[in-house]
DNA sequence: AACATCGTTCCGCTGAGCGGAACAAAGATG
DNA sequence: CATCTTTGTTCCGCTCAGCGGAACGATGTT
C-alpha cells in the first residue's frame, strides 16, 4: 500500500515546511539548514527554487524566508473541496449501499438538529425525516449524540429553552437519566436509540469532526427497528464508525494528538 | 537578483500544482502526465512522494489525485499572517520613519471610517486621531478613498444616512461635487485633502487591496499642511503608493490579471 | 475473448544537483 | 576604526538519485 522509498527532495521539502508554524513563521537560512539538517547550499538552492513559484517569499528587509502566497491559494482550493455535503454525500451514498438503510447528516442550528443530506436505502420503507427537518435535541440517536459534544452550558439552556417533551414511551425525559446517556455516548463514541422518536424505528450515529476537532455533524443510520438487533448492530456500529471517520478525516481530522 | 535556474524538480512540482483548481480538483496518472508533459513515471513517484506527507490524497475509490491537507494547513498559517494589521505595522513604521509623518490606517465599518493602527512621525506634532476613532467617510483623504472604492449604493446609503455636514471651510458638502472628487480619486489611485476636516492638517491616502483585489483598507500620511506642497507631496504620493501597495502584496493581491 | 486504458513497477545509464569551501555584506565587538 | 562573527550567496567537479522507456497487472469496454 505505501510507497517505496520517498523523492529525497521531497523529503527535504517536507522537512523545511515543517518549520513553519503559528508561532514561527520566517526563518533565516543557517537557521533553517540546522534544524533540518541539510546543508546550507541545498536549503540555499531549494528555497530560491520554491521562491521563483511563490512557495516562498523572501523577506527583502531581514532576508528571513517564510512561507508563500501559493500555499494559500492552493489551501482555498482544499478548502473549498471540505465542503462538509459534498463530501459526506459520497460517503453517504457509499454506506447507505453497503447496509442497505437510510442515511442522514445533521447539523446543529440554534439548539435544534437540522437535517442537511439525506440518502435513501434501497429498501421499500421510506424514513419520512427530510432535508430541512428541524427536531428536538434529547431524542433519537443523532439528536442524543449532538447534545452530548454540545458544552454543559449550552445543553443546560437546551433544557431551559426546551424542556424534555415525551414522544414515545422509550423517550428519556428525565435529565439525570439523560446526562448519564450523553456521556456514555461520548466514551462510546456513538449514540444508538430506538423507538426514541418514532415507533418501529432504530437509528446509529456517529460524530463528525472538522480539521479543528470540533464535531461539525452526526452521521446517522434509520431503519426498521428489527434490522438494529444486537448482531446486526454490531456490523452497523463499524461501519458508520468508518464512515464518520471518513468524513473527518477528508475535513482534515486529525485524531492522533 | 532573480535566481539563475530554479531545480528542475521544483519545477515540475509547480506544474503538477498548477493544474488543480476550483472547478477541477482531481487528476489522474495519465491525464497529469499528458498535461505537463512530464513522462507517466516521474508523474507518478512526484504524486506519491507527496502524498507521504499529506500535500497529495489519493482518492481510494477513483485512483485519482487531489490536493492534500498539507496544503489546508500550511494555507491556514498564511492566512494569519496575512492579518491586515500585523502586515501593515512594519510597513507603516518604515514609510513614517521615511517621510517623518504620522501614518494611519482605516478601514469601514457600518459606513464610518474607523482608525485601526497608527504610527506615530518623530515630529513634535501629534496628530490627534486615534486608533479605534470613528469619523464621517465624506472629509478628509483616508475617508474619501474608502467613500471612492465603495459601490455606488452603498454610498448613497450613506449621503442619505449621515448627509454630509461641514467641518470647515474647505469640506466638500455638495454631493456632485463630491461624486467628481471620488471618481478622480479612483483614476489617481490616491486621494489628497487640505484642511478638509480641521485646520493646518493635510493628508495622502492610498488604498489597501486584499488577494480578491478588493479594498479594504486605506493608508494615510498625516501632518501639518506646509509638509504638503507640490513638491512634498509629488515625493508623498510615490512613498505612500509604495507602501500601500507592499501592504497589498503581503494580503496576497496581484497587480496584473 | 480481445482490446483499450488505467495505475504501478522495474532497472541500467547519466546529468542534475550535492556539498565543502570560498565569498560578500552586514552587524557586533574591543 | 580595525577585527571578528555571522549572515546570505555562489562556485564547481564528482557521484549517485532519479529519469524514462518498456513491461506489468488490474479494470472496464467492445
Amino acid at each position: 500500500m505505501s510507497a517505496k522509498q520517498p523523492l529525497l527532495i521531497i523529503e527535504r521539502i517536507a522537512r523545511i515546511l515543517q518549520l513553519f508554524n503559528f508561532e514561527k513563521h520566517e526563518w533565516g537560512i543557517t537557521e533553517i539548514a540546522q534544524k533540518t539538517g541539510l546543508s546550507k547550499s541545498v536549503t540555499y538552492r531549494l528555497l530560491h527554487s520554491m521562491e521563483e513559484y511563490g512557495f516562498i517569499k523572501q523577506n527583502n528587509a531581514t532576508k528571513k524566508y517564510g512561507l508563500g502566497m501559493r500555499f494559500f491559494e492552493l489551501g482555498q482550493i482544499v478548502k473549498a473541496n471540505m465542503d462538509l455535503r459534498t463530501v459526506a454525500k459520497e460517503v453517504m451514498t457509499e454506506l447507505s449501499r453497503k447496509c442497505n438503510q437510510t442515511v442522514i447528516l445533521c447539523i446543529i442550528d440554534h439548539l435544534q438538529q437540522v437535517c442537511i443530506e439525506k440518502v435513501d436505502g434501497l429498501s421499500i420503507i421510506r424514513i419520512a425525516s427530510e432535508v430541512g427537518a428541524r427536531i428536538h435535541l434529547h431524542a433519537g440517536a443523532s439528536a442524543k449524540l449532538l447534545l452530548a459534544y454540545l458544552p454543559p452550558e449550552e445543553r443546560e439552556r437546551c433544557y431551559r429553552e426546551f424542556g424534555l417533551p415525551r414522544f414515545t414511551k422509550k423517550t428519556i425525559t428525565d435529565r439525570e437519566q439523560l446526562e448519564t446517556e450523553l456521556s456514555r455516548i461520548r466514551e462510546q463514541g456513538y449514540a444508538l436509540s430506538v423507538e426514541e422518536r418514532d415507533i418501529n424505528l432504530a437509528a446509529l450515529a456517529a460524530p463528525v469532526f472538522d480539521y479543528r476537532g470540533e464535531v461539525v455533524a452526526s452521521l446517522t443510520l434509520i431503519g426498521p427497528k428489527w434490522d438494529f438487533g444486537p448482531g446486526q448492530a454490531r456490523v452497523y456500529i463499524k461501519e458508520i464508525r468508518a464512515a464518520a471517520g471518513e468524513i473527518s478525516e477528508r475535513l482534515g481530522y486529525k485524531r492522533e494528538k
